[in-house]
RNA sequence: UCCAAGGUAGCUCAAUGGUGGAGCACUCGGCUGUUAACCGAUAGGCUGUGGGUUCGAGUCCCACCCUUGGAG
């Protein structure tokens, strides 16, 4: 028996999209579900408690990151990466593939796996399909991934299809190296860049090992927009229906529904936190940065249909007034409220799938959201 | 009153006698499995004032004004 078993209990009538829930050893996830990122065992700027708070039911972590700070064995010495960061619920940890793509110039590949050098320090590290598990083991969450390569875009063919079939050998070697399945459960990842039969070629790969779960990878690389659903079109329906499906560094609002739409079960992304960190918000009319001048005297809140605990006490004044002064509380209050906009948007769409009006409510959406108004009328 | 140092962008400061720059602040933009409380762009100037020397002065000379420190 897997660790992480997933259970189907909606499909919406119109659409892809699904209701499902996701059983961990450290609690139930309802899907589909927004993950918060906490790279370096923590969520930036958040404590454990506000995440509970504003209803985040699973947070992800980094191999990469505690791999080289504080060290694996640290956290296994702590109790694991639960117990060491204070976060009883369900953990996933990347594998340290995203590594591979964001520090390219620091990095090595070969067949054997990936040889860095710390950001940190410059000293060389070799992380290789096998290392990934070890560590991930160590930590104790409940959600490894595979080690991949995020493929950058664009990419040629040929290279796209060395590397996809690459991870494909190394998700072999990780599913080799993860024996202990009865508190972890090990992801696999598909790559294939934006080229239709390398996506079919790599979900049919991975699909074959029977893993307890699936990502879709390699995507928001900087691709546009059309071509990332494009992609996600075909790709969710290599997928097993009965397993579930997490695209990988995803997390615009827009990018949400039209990813539930075709099918897909979980995101996480950087960005709610990140963009709280540089001084913009995620509101229901579009983002907006908090950093302008025409907010020096708006005391009303940053999102007028938000009811998360920055926009109950504070206006975007006072938050303005923070982020220019570089008060800590400006990161706390601004990250609070994007993962919440975030956790409380997946929430209704669970919601409108339960109901039949998905939909309906992405129109709803879409209608005040400004930014992508366009895309409202060229895909509804 | 005398001595010394110094007046250059909003602020703190650069600039052999040869096209006055930087950091910060301001304004705007970007951020997607975190190398990111980050990165980028625009704007901003009678170089204290008035004379002089010079082909050419922020820079050298003179006077004055102002600031800081010291002495009395």
């Amino acid at each position: 028996m897997d660790a992480v078993t997933f259970k189907l209990i909606k499909k919406d009538k119109h659409t892809k999209a699904r209701r499902g829930q996701l059983r961990t050893p450290h609690g139930t996830v309802e899907t589909p579900i927004f993950m918060p990122v906490g790279t370096a065992a923590t969520v930036k700027a958040m404590k454990p408690e506000e995440l509970r708070d504003m209803g985040a039911q699973i947070i992800l972590s980094n191999t990469y990151h505690l791999y080289l700070r504080p060290g694996a064995e640290i956290v296994r010495e702590a109790g694991g990466l639960h117990k060491f960061m204070n976060w009883n619920g369900p953990i996933l940890t990347d594998s340290g593939g995203f590594q591979v793509f964001s520090l390219g110039n620091m990095r090595k590949l070969t067949e054997e796996g990936a040889s860095f050098r710390s950001h940190i320090d410059g000293s060389p590290h070799m992380l290789s399909p096998e290392k990934s598990i070890e560590v991930q083991n160590a930590l104790g969450s409940d959600i490894i991934m595979a080690f991949d390569e995020c493929i950058p875009y664009p990419a040629e063919h040929d290279y796209v299809r060395k590397s996809t079939d690459r991870t494909t050998r190394w998700l072999e070697r990780c599913q080799k190296a993860h024996q202990n399945t009865s508190q972890q459960s090990l992801f696999g990842i598909m790559q294939g860049g934006m080229y239709e039969d390398l996506r079919r070629r790599s979900a049919a790969d991975i699909v074959s090992l029977d893993l307890p779960g699936y990502a879709i990878g390699g995507l928001s690389v900087g691709e546009p927009r059309e071509l990332m659903y494009q992609v996600l079109d075909y790709s969710t329906d290599l997928l097993p229906e009965n397993k579930p499906r997490y695209v990988m560094g995803v997390g615009t609002p827009d990018h949400l529904f039209e990813g539930v739409e075709r099918g897909v079960d979980m995101f996480d992304c950087v960005l709610p936190t990140r963009l709280a960190r540089n001084g913009a918000a995620m509101t229901s009319t579009g983002q907006i940065s908090i950093k302008k001048a025409e907010y020096e005297r708006d005391f009303t809140p940053l999102d007028h249909e938000c009811d998360c605990y920055t926009c109950r006490n504070y206006s975007r004044a006072y938050l303005r007034h923070l982020f220019k002064s570089n008060e800590i509380m400006s990161s706390m209050l601004l990250s609070y409220h994007n993962l919440y906009f975030l956790i409380n948007l997946m929430k209704n769409i669970r919601k409108a799938i339960e109901e039949d009006r998905f939909m309906d409510y992405k129109r709803e959406f879409y209608s005040k959201y400004s930014d992508y108004r366009t895309t409202l009328l060229q895909d509804i």
